[in-house]
DNA sequence: GTGGTCTAGACCACC
DNA sequence: GTGGTCTAGACCACG
């Protein structure tokens, strides 16, 4: 699928799962009643325990995204893409915060931090989409 | 002191202590030679568990930036305002481009991150060091 | 027809259809010999997979409240009426003993518990049958 | 302790679990600053996988009605009294409406639901707090 | 086939 | 010691 999950950088990964396919909604890849991977297949595709993959999707749930049809399997809630796109930019902007504010702290300059952050969207730019 | 410990914000105190003092040696805060506080003193003020700031200090002395003194305390060591200025700008750089990249994965385009950048930069400009 | 399923509430689709069976029984609104409406019919007016239909419909069968009837569908039992209308006060003590059970569980004294029993009745008293 | 867990009404385990927490803090036997029990010593206690109870307080703390003591436990939020005595009327409510829902569709009058209810009432009456 | 729950046991980070 | 995460594998209810 369209998913990038990494086990070792920190984040959770039934927490990545869950951004990633809050993302995929925002984007529209996923849209409004589209049914979404199974459990099992998701798992199986991303190499991750089933158990794992249920966690993230119970807390899509949870959080009106995904909804169920009994026995059948989950789809993209009607409202998710809007609340998905708000998401978007609040997930993003939290992370982005917490760095710009320890770069503040460690004491660099406002230039600095500019440099810092051109290189990255630079290093970023020409990855592909899938990385 | 000068530190700013968030305990909630999913990094882990001791590696929040142990940036924010390279951070200080990086700034000249703290210089090569000065002794730095002992563990209980720097853990009551910042109301951590002492063991918690025993780690920071062991992982700073097993990469040479604090050095044991005669027995008595720590101290910051020779090289080690080079070192922690160097690092400054990797650690940073490091999660800004986490960030980064999953702003792009998003689906986010350059404009947009530009300007949660933008509002990140000036939502930090007003902030004292404290906070 | 007279049935009012909720897919959502928790208890097994199933065992709503065959409690509310059973109360047309008890009402003599379905009465013995009836022909009941065929899986395949009350699956689709009820939008409902109509396995679950079939399976709720084994299960009468095996309390021996439906009949298979010379192979073409099958019908209420003869001694059916008394037998729903004995089931009926049981499997609404069954759950009303739970629910009064955790109220005072709960902490709640009985006159607390009255006045939500007043008010649950108030509020079930003018809705239609068909909700 | 003081919880009663039945691990085959239907009701999920970890759900039960967070009912007679809520239960217990709406009645200030847990109050606001407790400590509440280690997720294994409650899980020796009921005689319940720990991720279980794990997966319990988790659900407890994205409620806000516990809070994370990094490394030392969970303890009864502030606003969680208040938040618990909302609920339990609530939760309570939800099902009782159920039940007093079904019994009127079953075709039961007023005055036989208010029989079943007293005997309900008569029932648990006697019961000891344990049961 | 679907998701939901539970157990068992492991490893980790933190205090 | 604490909770958090993950894996593995099982069983269940539902369609």
């Amino acid at each position: 699928m369209f998913f990038d999950i990494d086990p070792d950088n920190g984040i959770p990964i039934y927490d990545q799962v869950m951004r990633q396919i809050k993302f995929a909604i925002a984007q529209g890849v996923l849209r409004p009643g589209d049914r979404i991977p199974s459990v099992r297949d998701l798992a199986k595709e991303l190499v991750i325990n089933p158990n794992t993959i249920a966690r993230s999707y119970q807390g899509l749930q949870a959080e009106g995204i995904l909804a169920a049809n009994r026995g059948i399997g989950l789809e993209v809630a009607k409202g998710a893409r809007a609340e998905c796109q708000r998401q978007r930019k609040t997930l993003v902007h939290e992370r982005l915060m917490q760095v710009i504010l320890e770069a503040r702290q460690s004491g660099l300059d406002e230039e600095s931090i500019e440099r810092l952050y051109r290189q990255c969207l630079a290093e970023t730019s020409t990855r592909s989409v899938s990385q």
